[in-house]
Order: structure tokens, then C-alpha cells, then sequence
DNA sequence: TATGAAATGCAATAGTC
DNA sequence: GACTATTGCATTTCATA
């Protein structure tokens, strides 16, 4: 892991379908090189995915809520355990001001969110935060 | 704008690098003929661009905010504006619950939020919460 | 909006240093 | 770990339906 491959990366990041070719131009280097970078970037999986950015638009219309978690135990680690393995779980965050936790939680509808509620009052009480509308 | 061209923004999802050959013999279409979808696609930004997926160790280690905005004044629309133009949002929602705005601000240093929480004094109280660990 | 054919250029492999 | 050379395949363009 070096600076060329910092560069591959940086190069696939502005546009995943740029040819070897053309990277081995700007990099200086030989396009197999380039291919055999690649391919270690992948397999120690540095490159996690190649992918697109669609219009918002087009994706599935859903409810987010911000989810201030007030722990009245310590189960920490528990807890933490199952954020990760919650689906609807988009981001959790450690906090330090108001409350412990702040989870970002996307759902289809009332039902899910209730679900995960009452999961999480095990360990803790909560206040909600709903988006009525995403600005950005 | 039909299935086809959803066909195609599926597959470029799960691999950006996917052949435009290849996708021609998963919907049956010629290879030409999935180039000119393609580029339909880009120009009219329902494919708003091709990229990778890195290694979150990769990035650059950064402090995150998640800000409740309190409205004093009715200038939703100057805030908004100013929202979607600042580079350290990553996200606002405006909401119903406690207080009008969540902002998910992002920065390097005390300075950048500090910047940040005077400009929005202009509209409002805020209540701040600063991630002290990403759980997921 | 799709197709087929042709020219160009790229990807991928093998062999070498 | 990188280079050159080779082979086969993909991309792209254009004329046509």
C-alpha cells in the first residue's frame, strides 16, 4: 500500500469505469502493473465495491428517524452487538452531550419502528427525532 | 425511462465495471444498443456517477456533530439554502419532535464547527452532540 | 430505438528481467 | 514488482431498418 495505490483509488473514485489504460498513463506506470495493483486492492478488500450513484429520485421513498438513546444500564457491549446486527440500523453513534447513543434508523413504516423501540427500551429510554423532509 | 434502464442501473450498482457486453446478453439487448441507454442515463443524471467503495480505514479520520437546530426566526428558506451550500453538512433534516433541524456536520477541527454553530446562530438555538465513536 | 459490421483500442496472459 | 509482446475480445461509430 503506497502512494500509487492511493492514487488508484482516488482515480476509481472519480470515475469507477476509467480504463487501465488510462490510469497506467496517469500514474506512469504499465497496465498490467495497474491490473495487478487492482487486483490486490480488491482482494484485501480496500476497494470494497465497484458501484454507482443513482438520482435520489429514483430510490425507494422511506422514513428516517434520529434515535437519542438514554442508557439507564451498562450493557454496552450488548447493545452495541445488536446496532450492528439491525438492518435498519444506518449509523450509530457513541455521543457525548445529550444522551449516550444516536442512531440514524431508516424504516418502512410504523410497525419497524415500534419493533425497534421496544427493542431498545431494554436498555434505556429514548427521544425521537422523525425527518419530515430531507433538505440535502 | 422503462425497465430496461432500470435493468441496467441494477447491474452497474452491484458492479460499475460490468462490460457493456455483458449487461447486452443479461437483458437481450445489443451491445450498441446498451451503450446509447447508458449514456442516456448520465446525461439525464438518473446515473449521477460511477465510483468505488473503500476501505472505511482508508478514509480520513474526521469528527462528526449531529446539531439540533431551534428556530427564532420563520428564514427556512436562507437556511435552507445555506445548508445545501456548505460543505461540512453532510445531511439535514428538517423534523418534528425536539427542535426544527438535524444537521449532520462534519469537520476537522474546533475552528470549522465553531464557524459553523455562529452561522446558524443567525436563525436559531442549537443543542450539539459530538459522535465519540462510530458503532457502525 | 434497435441492429449488424468494421475499425480501433483495451484487457489479460505469458514470459522475462 | 514491473516491463514487453501477443492474442482475443470489447467498445464505438456508422449506415440502415
Amino acid at each position: 500500500m503506497d502512494n500509487l495505490d492511493l492514487k488508484i483509488i482516488y482515480l476509481l473514485k472519480e470515475n469507477s469505469r476509467i480504463t487501465i489504460k488510462n490510469i497506467s498513463k496517469k500514474i506512469n506506470l504499465t497496465a498490467p502493473a495497474v491490473k495487478s495493483r487492482m487486483d490486490k486492492l480488491i482482494k484485501n478488500k480496500l476497494i470494497e465495491s465497484f458501484t454507482i450513484k443513482v438520482s435520489s429520485t429514483l430510490e425507494k421513498r422511506k422514513f428516517i428517524s434520529f434515535i437519542t438513546l438514554f442508557m439507564k444500564t451498562t450493557s454496552h457491549e450488548q447493545l452495541q452487538h445488536f446496532l450492528k446486527n439491525n438492518i435498519g440500523v444506518l449509523e450509530a453513534y457513541r455521543i457525548s452531550g445529550n444522551g449516550c447513543y444516536l442512531i440514524k434508523f431508516i424504516y418502512k413504516n410504523d410497525n419497524d419502528l415500534i419493533t425497534f423501540l421496544d427493542q431498545i427500551s431494554l436498555y434505556g429510554t429514548h427521544q425521537i427525532n422523525t425527518s419530515i423532509a430531507q433538505i440535502k
